[in-house]
DNA sequence: CTGTTAGCGCTTTCAC
DNA sequence: GTGAAAGCGCTAACAG
């Protein structure tokens, strides 16, 4: 019976009870007070504040979850070991209905299948409302099946699985912006050094960067250039490019690491950027994009916006069910808006 | 009335009572059965688990949750944006007690005081079972204090109130071990470039920089340089270094943003790195580490060790707390090893 | 071995 | 307005 010390720090959290025992109520009226019901009197609201204030009360939300089957909590499965993609994933996901209303499991399957296996049965029994799961790279990636008993989003790669729901972002649209913007600086000889062409996001991005050269009556100088998304490549392609077309004035990159190694070998041969060349890269990755000689002009996914779409669609989904059915929710891909971001490697600062 | 289609994906998830139902036994005996109690007939138990995969029953955490006071879930507080430090630190909570034991609760508070309190709050409401709190830089933060129920871990940044249980990685141990490998490849002359000298990390680095140097009877070129962590400064630094010292043949950099810039220089200025200069950078932050030309030699903060051991350290607090004290969990500032990761920014490859 | 009972902390009828 | 009671899914005594 000995009570442990009062607001100890390891002491055990308040209940309900405690409160309602404090105020001289009982457990429901304590209940409809702290939770806003209007059945109940000014001033027993008042006195029901101040006990649960006085001992610091904090809800269980574990209790609340089993009777109202909503926890308020998603699961966001991964394997992106660098948290590039998927922390601005994250707070979107978070601030999608406000601060602290939804918590995320941030779960790293390290590109290990029996380890997302354990992960996913993990959220299930805690009872996550909803699952995102976010791919590696915008290629489909296996779809987690649909025997599970929550919502599921696929968020920057698209599941293999066209019944699934998942937004990713509109590659194509990147192409065409990154080469509308040379354009727009006068740049009329550009080519395209890009990463590995088994991802979608390389031949996505290609394609839209094609259809803004032929909007302009233009073609892409030489033959795109794939190989894979590193700074390494960056560099080689770029000399290999620049022997080969001395004349080109701009260069769409894939990815920010290819651009780069791509502003290295420019440095290197003393080209200037972006007075001889204009050079573009693709992510918007801040300690690449701003460290870079000059900047780097690229295009920003809109990741956090990525992410606030994947949770609102998992409740969308979830309500959609409960409710008559008239918000149904269908499978598909939807492609997010992604947008320019301006810095020195197209147009000169000042 | 109306079951909803078994197994649809929105399907209510099965509950222990469907598995007793269809196994024909009580409650109580299928789960005993499922959590493998002793008290049950193999022939019983063959029946409920049986049962149990059939309907793909799923135990619920919450309800257990809310009976033994463990919820198996961690909230981790950090406002690293960059995701940089976070994510191998949360790799290695998930680790320490096995894939899928503990989740963890990802928060970013986004360097904002009120969000940060929002995130507590509601991770106190999860019934997390600790908290484990991830600063931006290894300087001290402020501390949470010691009105939250749940043991609270102070990792990579320590608490400024030393009666906390903190966790970092020793920058002293890794100011000495970069000098060592230096010492080792035969320099003599050895400068320091660091970041921003409020933070402790460049104080704590720079001491064991110069102990080091003292150990082998030499003194540091120059005075220790500081300004910020960026490439930028690397650049310009090592510029007015080489201009004031030019036979400097060893170059300690606080961080591999600044080495990069370092190595970016050096070669501008067709300095040879490492036949000439040997760079040593800090944090072994892969993208820039791997990528530079040569591969940065640096030193490795262990985080995903570091990770491993807050989780450790709060589920101690727990046990501690619960038990007969005996295994009582003191407050104090933990330093962890660091190791060095050499590449050929110091050592010609091959 | 198995089932009955109580109860974790909370919300929600439904009487009073 | 307020409180008694039932129950969310599960586990832990205790009887049988």
């Amino acid at each position: 019976m000995a009570e442990r010390e009062a607001g100890g720090s390891t002491g055990r959290a308040a209940t309900l009870s405690d409160v309602a025992k404090l105020a001289g109520v009982s457990i429901a009226t304590a209940s409809k007070a702290i939770n806003g019901r209007d059945q109940v009197a000014p001033a027993t609201r008042q006195r029901v504040m101040a006990a649960a204030e006085q001992i610091s009360f904090t809800p269980n939300e574990l209790a609340r979850g089993l009777i109202n089957g909503r926890t308020g909590t998603v699961g966001l499965l991964t394997s992106d070991l660098e948290g590039r993609f998927v922390i601005p994933i994250l707070m979107g996901a978070e601030d999608a209905f406000g601060a602290g209303q939804v918590n995320v499991f941030l779960c790293d399957a390290r590109g290990d299948a029996i380890r997302e296996q354990h992960h996913l049965k993990a959220l299930l029994t805690r009872r996550v409302d909803g699952i995102i799961v976010v791919g590696r790279q915008t290629d489909p990636r296996p779809s987690l099946g649909h025997d599970i008993p929550v919502p599921v989003v696929y968020a920057y790669a698209p599941s293999d699985d066209p019944t699934d729901i998942s937004i990713t972002p509109d590659n194509r649209a990147g192409g065409r912006l990154a080469v509308e913007h040379l354009l727009s600086c006068g740049r009329r000889r550009i080519a395209l050094i890009s990463g590995d062409p088994a991802f979608a996001a390389a031949q996505d991005r290609a394609v839209g960067v094609r259809e803004a050269l032929t909007d302009a009556g233009l073609e892409l100088v030489g033959s795109p250039m794939y190989s894979d998304w590193s700074e390494h490549w960056g560099r080689d392609a770029s000399a290999m490019l620049l022997r080969q077309y001395p004349d080109v004035d701009g260069i769409v990159c894939g990815s920010d690491q290819i651009a780069r190694g791509a502003l290295d070998t420019l440095r290197d041969l003393g080209r200037d950027v972006p007075g001889d060349v204009a050079v573009i890269g693709y992510d918007n990755w801040e300690i690449l994009a701003t460290n870079s000689r000059p900047g780097l002009t690229t295009i920003d996914a809109n990741l956090q916006q990525l992410g606030r779409v994947a949770a609102t669609r998992i409740f969308d989904a979830l309500d959609g069910a409960g409710g008559a059915g008239s918000t149904e929710v269908t499978g598909g891909t939807e492609h997010l808006p992604v947008r320019l971001v301006i810095r020195g490697s197209t147009i000169p600062r000042r």
